[in-house]
DNA sequence: AAATAAATTTAGGCAAATCTAAATTTATTT
DNA sequence: AAATAAATTTAGATTTGCCTAAATTTATTT
């Protein structure tokens, strides 16, 4: 595997995040999502596509190639790892480890990561509850679970709810529960089963027994 | 503490260890140790001036100020803290830790170097017997020990030699060691107190009880 | 003390990564 | 289907860090 450049990760990591979203990544979208100027997209992509990176027609928009995505995928490891490492060993909460890890992430040493993870003890989920992809770039695919089985202090984010009754709406309406928002389980409760979570990052609410066996959330979004 | 680009860490540094030796830093010397041109150093040694971080007058050669010396420590203190996390949690073996360290000692993050400090116990000399600077930049001053008081696997440099005979010239001399000289014990042998050291990294060499008592090595250079 | 050699600096150039401003292409309106 | 707006690319600068080649300064010889 060849070596990038730290701005050249960025990149590349920036797109396999937007493009899971679209499919196609446009000149701005990408501008905004680095904080940068749209020229400076414009000189980059013609870089990563001469390096085979990017399928990118001029004015068309762009995604990784197969190649590509080898390379997002081990800078999300990487990522991934460290988040994990300074969470578990070093006992960073779970909202300083991304900023550490988009150091961190750009030392590039094949035998550093493998290490690690095996040192790590092969973690399939970072703090945040999203999946690590492994020493050949597989990733788990997002799978669902019950809310009641998220650990305590794990972040997710809402999947699915499987009530569909006005009631069960009208609830999560009035907690600001929806698809795609983030939860965190703080506390559970033996005694009748209730648990607190943050939506959010707001404080801390309580969900009934009843409630949350209702609501899926992602686990390796 | 300010930022520095990595270039500027890594000129930084080798300044400080070829300070150690000579007083003054020439840039023939530093072009040699950095493997670039001489142009180069000189073009760096205007922007370090120019940020306080070195004594450097056109012609004369150059030394790290008290602030330069600063940012030397805590490059180094990073440097050292990782090579011995390698060493000691992710089971790298010595001569391997360096290069790995090169990477990773850029990753100028305080909280992060000073939870890993204490995650690895606050260590006070890394693999190779070099002293780590503390949170503070305080580094222990080298102590020299007896050769019979390393221990095995550790490497070290020779600081002395209490006998001066020609006698004990003429040994050293054929055994190729001298003062500055990289030596690690490889084992110690009851019977005759005699023990195996590499040399240089060379093949392991045998050495009597009565030349090792008296080759004194830096513990903690 | 001149002459020569060695070390160092200056001058000018190049590649990477960014920017601003102008030109071009594509999309949207009337 | 023009006209206008939005998105994108091109052209030309700038900064950092490096280089080569030439000029300058310092050190060493004869």
């Amino acid at each position: 595997m060849l070596n990038y450049t730290t701005s050249e990760e960025n990149y590349i990591k920036a797109i396999y995040h937007l493009q899971k979203v679209d499919g196609m990544v446009t000149t701005n979208e990408l501008a905004a999502e680095l904080q940068s100027k749209p020229a400076s997209i414009t000189d980059m992509m013609k870089k990563l596509k001469a390096k085979k990176l990017l399928n990118y027609q001029p004015y068309q928009g762009f995604r990784l190639t197969a190649d590509g995505t080898k390379v997002a995928l081990g800078i999300i490891r990487r990522h991934r790892l460290w988040e994990f490492f300074l969470a578990e060993k070093l006992k960073f909460t779970w909202d300083e480890v991304h900023e550490v890890a988009e150091d961190l992430e750009h030392v590039s040493n094949k035998k550093l990561i493998d290490k690690l993870d095996e040192y790590l003890g092969f973690p399939r989920v970072d703090p945040h509850g999203d999946p690590i992809p492994d020493a050949n770039g597989k990733i788990e695919i997002s799978k669902k679970i019950c809310i009641t089985e998220l650990p305590v202090n794990t972040i997710s984010t809402v999947a699915s709810v499987s009530d569909h009754s006005s009631e069960i709406l009208e609830l999560l309406e009035h907690k600001k529960i929806a698809i795609g928002t983030k939860v965190e389980v703080k506390k559970k409760f033996e005694f009748d089963n209730s648990m607190e979570i943050k939506i959010n990052r707001q404080p801390a609410i309580t969900i009934s027994e009843q409630l949350a066996k209702n609501i899926f959330v992602n686990y390796g979004s």
